[in-house]
DNA sequence: AATATTATATGATAAAAATCATATTTGAGA
DNA sequence: TCTCAAATATGATTTTTATCATATAATATT
């Protein structure tokens, strides 16, 4: 249902909004080890992030990674629709081509309610209201 | 969060549940066209299932799968969790060690009730009562 | 008992996902 | 404008998953 990638990729991006911001960016170097992700491994879905405006960057001395105030109000399925593509959340639970609504799969059955609740959220949440919920100790870290 | 492998499985045992019993058994090149997957691959995983006592199978002349009547008992989670480990339905959705029902991260925080409630499903219909919805006209394939 | 037919066991190959490595480009500061 | 520190682009390698192939074992039928 999600990738290794989407994880990360989520890791990353809360520890950018729990600790950055445009006037202190962070270097891949020191993203990728609190995370604990390989560091080669995040840079590159870092710079996906950057390329869909999920996050920000900039290069040379003093860059790194950050977020501004536009991606932190973005919900956190963007992060899942960009690095695993939209179908992935969403596709049949069987992979049947003509499976929908009107004529559902057996599984698409009896999961569907709670698929769209799953899809519900992760498209109201933002990036935001995520960091927040860990500032606040409703939900917790380390990553 | 569901492997092409387990889809592949269910499907094949779908089928099994709505064409065998006992009597009629059906060998494994009459299961994978229908079901619309490769032969060597489906017959490699319904070996893994009978293993497992999830579904039946006799050799030679007149021989095949089929499932009896403690097979079409089970739960769907059967399946699964034989092909893909217990684990990968119920781990957390972004890799913590440390997250738990205590201390969740931040997804697990949001996503838990529906989670729960897919768990709930999976373990309680039964293969015979996901065939039935299909008789019934409560769901569809073909697969 | 012999034969033909089926699943089973084993392992090889191919494709996809995850991981690692490095040369190039950009930008800040001296 | 030179230098150095950072991201970026590109692609190689490894691991996992999916797929394919075949020799062996079991069983019904003759």
């Amino acid at each position: 249902m999600i990738s290794n990638s989407s994880k990360y990729a989520i890791k990353a991006v809360l520890f950018l909004a729990l600790h950055s911001n445009e006037d202190h960016k962070i270097m891949v170097k020191d993203i990728a080890k609190p995370i604990n992700v390989p560091q080669a491994y995040i840079a590159k879905l870092l710079q996906e992030l950057v390329k869909e405006n999920i996050i920000s960057s900039t290069r040379g001395p003093k860059g790194g990674f950050y977020l501004n105030k536009e991606n932190v109000s973005q919900p956190v399925i963007n992060i899942l629709n960009n690095i695993d593509g939209e179908k992935r959340l969403t596709s049949c639970m069987l992979s049947l081509e003509k499976c929908n609504e009107d004529k559902p799969c057996p599984l698409h059955a009896i999961l569907s309610p709670s698929r769209k609740e799953i899809l519900k959220i992760l498209n109201e949440k933002t990036i935001k209201e995520l960091a927040l919920d860990v500032e606040q100790g409703n939900s917790y870290l380390p990553l």
